[in-house]
DNA sequence: CTCCGGTGGTTGAGCGTTGAACTGCTTGCG
DNA sequence: CGCAAGCAGTTCAACGCTCAACCACCGGAG
């Protein structure tokens, strides 16, 4: 919060934000939208030809990625960018399928071990053409070979920013 | 999410889909993570700095530049990519935050209209700067004005493809 | 005028997320 | 050893979203 180099009146008033320009307008609600168009198809294209959310696709996925295909829970909670919490329910439901399965941690007695089993392998075996064949359709395909880098570069400056590891 | 090649099922199945190499990867990955990071911080800093989440605050900037601060309840869904079911609950909230009114439509006996209040009004007012900044701070301050314009670029081909208006 | 398919919008149930409170375990410090 | 501080994970209540009925109204055909 350290003071610009122009002088603002350091009065009762906060100082007027930088709104944004009528460019800055049109890459933003771009950005909005495509992201958000984007991210509702995948969602619907993965879920109603597999019955599989992209949230728990992304558990099976960064499971069956781990060694043994088991992993903490809090890591895998940072992997698959979701709270404590929301990551406790959704492997209870995962579980109730089948899918995941739990274990108490060896070397720490309040850890919990998620484990992907041979069912939850399956339907991830199962469910991931069906992803692969949206995110190509609905994403590469549709770019050039220029913007899919450009793609890439606004995201990893993003992501320096936002989760700086 | 990511389908690595270790998922590739054994051509049992029909197509075999083309599977990502390992740029595509880090192109999608970077894409995920950074516009999931992004929504997830745009949303918190609104919602905890004026408690209105960013599907509210959408549903307010439309109504805000209609004219005469009213809208169809459909034009209304439409422009928040929201569902009518979505839209009409997220009204009936607002409703009771006595941020927006409902009007039966003159010409059409079936129609509603959303109207922004004055109190709703203010209360978008007051947010608008916390949402600017948070913008500004977290997208538009981290990128270059290539990548920006490389945004907009990108935002608009996919729109293209995902919402042929 | 009446019927009828289509449209605008709402409702309710079920599921998922959020944030805060809570339990049990570990670690470090006297 | 004993205790406080803090971490890992779960649970609960409130809220929001989705999907599938559902109601009311419109507009055209006979």
């Amino acid at each position: 919060m350290s003071p610009g180099p122009e002088h603002q009146p350091a009065s009762a008033a906060p100082a007027p934000p930088r709104w944004l320009d009528a460019e800055e307008q049109k890459a933003w609600r771009a950005w909005l939208y495509s992201t958000t168009l984007l991210q509702d198809r995948l969602e619907r294209d993965l879920t109603h030809s597999t019955g599989i959310s992209n949230a728990y696709y992304e558990i099976l996925v960064q499971l069956s990625e781990a060694p043994d295909r088991r992993m903490r829970m809090s890591q895998l909670a940072d992997r698959c960018l979701a709270s404590r919490s929301r990551l406790s329910h959704a492997v209870s439901r995962l579980e109730e399928r089948g899918w995941v399965a739990r274990e108490v941690c060896v070397e720490d007695g309040r850890g919990q071990l998620a484990v992907l089993t041979d069912v939850g392998m399956a339907a991830l075996e199962e469910a991931a053409p069906v992803h692969v064949t949206s995110v190509r359709e609905h994403l590469f395909d549709q770019l050039s070979p220029a913007q899919i880098a450009a793609m890439r570069d606004i995201g990893e400056t993003l992501l320096r920013h936002l989760d700086p590891r």
